[in-house]
DNA sequence: CTGAAAGCGCTTACAG
DNA sequence: CTGAAAGCGCTTACAG
């Protein structure tokens, strides 16, 4: 009924723990003999380390931390499920938070974490974060930590991410190559990195080709959980302020699909009066209608890139050696559809 | 550097050890001013206790395992989110794994987990899963554990599920009170009890209201990763064998958004001359055009009931009370869009 | 090649 | 009210 433990293999054996300890790690030190002898034994009585003793002792547990704004997300589930399946195959197991994008729910996640003694952690910042003093006590007390998508720059860790602000560029330089030549902005929030790359891409897209860049074009959304209303009312205020607009850069998906809902309910033609384009390429853009040109944001790659970053680190710290911050770039891929299609070939520069 | 342990504590105090741990629990035996000292000296030291130390003398951790057959899915995420807020309320960690809707990986898993010595165990099957010798083994070693969703009916544990059948017939029911009486269904796997259920809440719907049965309009999806596919898939396949369908029951949303894109690429006006309708409720269903009659399931509050139901089972284990499985059905709401909206009055029964 | 011993950091029954 | 002691189940430096 209890477990078995180290000491039973040892008394029906009548040899010491220590040698059974020895003989299931295979160390050398131990005949062949009583290597096999042990083996079968463990199998037979069905034995299982306990993790909580392999811990203390060791010190060290083969547990990640993750922490995600949130996880009712296309993206971001994608991300999830690329580092769980591949923490998996290194086996470790990976604990995950969500922080609901508020910088109090993601400090007090990081001490959860921390008291819990992850052997490292993986965190995407929430919208609210602003001050980044948590983070820097985690680099301090020597845990591995790799950020991914969004990000903290003046933070000395390592990263993965997308190039937004090019990305952004390609957006925007793509309504601006199908004709549009009055293209608003659906903004994220004012402090997370990615928003403010997106915006800054955007802004440089229009300079770059000509294009007056007006403030008062920018939208600003919070991009939480009601990224499709803000959508709908970013859409709505934009009729109201301005008839002029021709194409509108949206900093994600879901904003985007609640904007073009909201325009086909004013009776706004998409593409035909303002062509819109989105960025993270969720599965649901394909399938609406119409369809939404997007940059597809490699979600999955993203986790399994960011836990083979973060194992490393791990392996590294554990070995003494000095592990030097890297950041790992990946690729994103304009994604046309019918949101920004043109019939009028003269339409195109 | 090193973390601060009790006997940090014991000692700058000159006290020992004993004193200090029963300080901080709180024991009644302790005088109110050591009390009061030790706990401002672990605020000041900034002691965290050992959780390896703690579990492994306590023979319990504050983790709980979570196995789903898939994370990038609206109805398994919200499920997540659920499961994940309530379980952090009350102290607990939780640790998420993927069975990609494989048997051998289920098993693995679950293995894991227990070498893991979790408190407790959330599961959702996965379609392979056929046997369960696996879920037996966990109930024989006392580990508390509760299924929901895809659950399997001879095991003898606590449930968290909607009551798939009658859904399913209200479902059917509604496609039949609209008018349609060549009803198709486009089910789940052979083996998951809710595909199971939802078919025969649609066999029942199809008898009850005068309607024959024809197993010939029965098609079966995986519902795996290809889900969308496999609804454009038996789209075709409907149209090529049965030109006289006027409504079909779909297992799962997402299956039913690959069949209406396939018909309006075959040029079928849904709801005009087919009427669709779902189950599970994404989100999704609501922006695609025309949008998807579905049948809500309530992700969120099953995470949410689970891991409570979960939680009680592991205070009553540790207090040696006696468990009682228990299953808990959730409602389901049947929500209707366009997919079967009618114009036509007369059609209605 | 084998094993006695120390120790990881806690908790708790017991003695005083 | 306080504390010495045992022990949870491992790992590993050390002795033989």
């Amino acid at each position: 009924m209890t477990p078995v433990t180290l000491k039973d293999i040892a008394n029906t054996l009548g040899i010491s723990i220590t040698t059974v300890s020895k003989a299931l790690k295979d160390y050398p030190d131990v005949s062949k003999k009583t290597r096999k002898l042990v083996r079968e034994t463990a199998e037979t009585l069905n034995y299982k380390p306990n993790s909580f003793a392999v811990n203390l002792r060791t010190k060290q547990s083969k547990t990640i931390g993750l922490i995600i704004p949130e996880i009712v997300h296309h993206f971001f589930s994608n991300v999830i499920k690329g580092i769980v399946a591949h923490a998996e195959k290194k086996g470790y197991l990976v604990i995950i938070l969500q922080s609901n994008e508020s910088f109090e729910l993601e400090k007090k996640q990081l001490d959860l974490l921390m008291n819990n003694r992850v052997a490292g952690i993986l965190i995407s910042l929430a919208n609210e974060t602003g001050k980044f003093d948590h983070i820097e006590a985690i680099i301090e007390q020597k845990t591995p930590i790799v950020m991914f998508d969004k990000i903290a720059k003046i933070i000395n860790c390592s990263k993965v991410v997308i190039d937004d602000r090019s990305a952004a560029y390609n957006a925007t330089k793509h309504l601006i190559d199908i004709g549009c030549n009055r293209i608003a902005h659906f903004r994220g929030p004012l402090l997370p990195q990615n928003s403010i790359d997106r915006f800054l891409g955007y802004k440089k897209a229009l300079i770059d080709n000509g294009l007056q860049y007006d403030s008062s074009l920018v939208y600003i959304c919070d991009c939480g959980d009601n990224s499709f209303e803000e959508g709908k009312i970013n859409a709505r205020k934009l009729l109201e302020d301005h008839n002029d607009v021709d194409g509108i850069f949206i900093n994600t998906d879901l904003v985007a699909i609640g904007a073009i809902t909201e325009f086909g309910k004013l009776g706004v033609n998409i593409p035909h009066d303002i062509k819109v384009i989105g960025f993270s390429n969720w599965f649901m853009s394909s399938v609406i209608s119409p369809s939404l040109t997007t940059i597809d944001q490699p979600g999955y790659l993203m986790g399994k890139t960011a836990f083979k970053q973060l194992f490393k680190e791990i392996k590294k710290l554990k070995s003494n050696e000095i592990v030097k911050p890297k950041t790992i770039e990946l690729d994103t891929a304009l994604i046309i559809r019918e949101s920004t299609k043109t019939n009028n070939l003269s339409e195109i520069k």
